[in-house]
DNA sequence: GTTTGTTTAGTCAGAA
DNA sequence: TTCTGACTAAACAAAC
């Protein structure tokens, strides 16, 4: 279950501990500003261009063009277009669950959705392991993305732009980004939880005595960010997209209605348009994609998030029969779905600025660089162990356990993690030097480490690293 | 009562 | 086949 006071998970200019405090007033306002945004007549049938619009960014993409990079324009959106005059798809609009029909709270396949419009594909969906060159994951509610929790974890930390962020922002950020945990049981919270304890790559950082709020925060073990440049990550299986049974349900009803016209407009909206066929040949070709294709990076752009043809034998939300009937969502979100803004993309990856920050020294470069803003007063929690901080000779603030867990050989990151977070909207370009997540800034990065990260981007980022270096 | 955090147990899938 | 990681489910306790 959600916490009851819905709260922004990144409220705009808010650093530090009231970085999670919103007032239920200033939610109200912007549920309502979206609400109206969202009854607009055109936001069923812009639905037709979210596909589309979801690929803006590539048509923005150019690693050639990273000079760019510091323009607030040229932001490489890993969930979508947003804003500005992209002419965005509606909150609601994007939101099919939305949209009429009653929802059914609960595990995806549990769910009673249903958007006729989206029948006419399925079937090769599902029957032959197809999917859409295109998913956004933000707006489309049977598509279970292709990340892991620790990889989600990350990507809130990541896009919230603080050093550490509480369980409820994690909640929201994702709930946020990704439309079908909106619509999932909330089971998938408890396993976020278990993640956040569970894994090593997370540290809780407990609130101050005199701190209000619930839970403490959780932040990102730098020594894993740094394991994750220095290529120590692990690779993360596929997981084959998950339709919700609901929807092939409702496929199968439809079929027999017959509705022509609804599965014209589905096509519309699943096959790939010219457009981004077009938009997706560029970005192949900006990337060295036919000659060097990387997994990573594809799967890093979302644009492998779907089943092989030989399909993947990952498991599908199962079901034992048998079990406790699906609970009911008590989550406020669900409610709200009707009415919530998801204006507010967070979350955005930008490559160029990802890279900037490394040629800047934000990533730093072996020479005593960029400390770990952990504040020395701070105490941290692993795994219920009280720890502190350390301040080393090089000026680099470590930590006991945390030193620790660099000579594990266990790598809890992957490198999925780390090219999820690294692509999304650098924060360290736009906050202040003090506010820098640490995540990435206490970590360092040699020379070579750097070419081979880009070497794995693609030999045109190695060129450009070179070119400036 | 709800939320948060920890722990245990089990299943499944991919890799070795 | 075994190992490992990801995931799910559940129980429990503590904090709010």
């Amino acid at each position: 279950m959600l916490s009851m006071s819905y709260t922004d998970p990144w409220p705009e200019g808010s650093v530090g501990l009231e970085e999670e405090v919103v007032t239920a007033a200033a939610q109200a306002e912007q549920l309502d500003r979206s609400s109206v945004d969202c009854n607009s007549s055109s936001c069923s049938s812009d639905n037709l261009d979210d596909s589309l619009t979801s690929l803006q960014w590539l048509q923005e993409f150019s690693i050639l063009n990273a000079s760019a990079s510091q323009s607030s324009h040229h932001h490489s959106h890993f969930f979508g277009s947003q804003g500005g005059s992209d002419a965005p798809s509606s909150p609601l609009a994007g939101d099919p669950a939305s949209i009429g029909m009653p929802l059914t709270p609960g595990k995806p396949t549990a769910a009673s959705f249903c958007r006729t419009p989206c029948l006419s594909a399925l079937p090769s969906l599902v029957a032959h392991g197809h999917c859409p060159d295109e998913v956004d994951y933000k707006t489309n509610p049977h598509i279970k993305p292709p990340y892991s929790y620790a990889t989600l974890i990350c990507m809130a930390m990541q896009a919230s732009k603080k050093t550490k962020i509480t369980l409820s922002c994690i909640y929201n950020w994702i709930t946020d980004n990704f439309c079908y945990f909106r619509h999932a049981d909330p089971t998938w919270q408890n396993s976020i939880r278990h993640n956040l304890s569970l894994n090593k790559c997370f540290i809780k950082v407990p609130r101050q005595k005199d701190e209000p709020g619930k839970g403490g925060f959780w932040k990102i073990d730098p020594q894993y960010a740094e394991r994750l440049l220095n290529g120590a990550y692990k690779k993360r299986r596929m997981p084959p997209v998950q339709i919700n049974p609901a929807l092939q349900n409702c496929l199968r009803m439809n079929a027999h209605a017959g509705q022509a016209a609804a599965t014209a407009g589905m096509a519309r909206n699943l096959c790939v348009s010219p457009e981004s066929q077009q938009l997706l040949k560029e970005f192949e070709e900006a990337t060295g994609a036919d000659q060097n294709w990387d997994p990573r990076l594809a799967e890093a752009t979302m644009l492998n998030c779907w089943v092989s043809g030989k399909g993947s034998k990952r498991k599908q939300p199962y079901r034992t029969g048998g079990s406790k009937a699906p609970r009911r969502s008590s989550s406020p979100l669900l409610a709200m779905d009707e009415q919530e803004d998801l204006s507010s993309l967070k979350g955005n990856f930008d490559w160029d600025a990802l890279l900037d920050s490394a040629l800047n020294g934000e990533l730093s470069l072996n020479e005593g660089g960029p400390l770990s803003p952990i504040p020395q007063d701070e105490d941290l929690m692993v795994r219920g162990t009280h720890i502190s901080p350390l301040e080393l000779p090089g000026g680099i603030i470590e930590n006991h356990v945390l030193m620790e867990t660099q000579r594990s050989s266990e790598a809890d990151f992957d490198e999925e993690t780390f090219l999820a977070t690294a692509f999304l909207q650098s924060p360290w370009s736009e906050v202040e030097e003090g506010n820098r997540p640490d995540f990435l800034c206490s970590s360092t990065v040699n020379i070579d480490q750097l070419f081979d990260l880009g070497d794995s981007l693609g030999g045109d980022l190695s060129s450009k690293i070179e070119s400036l270096l």
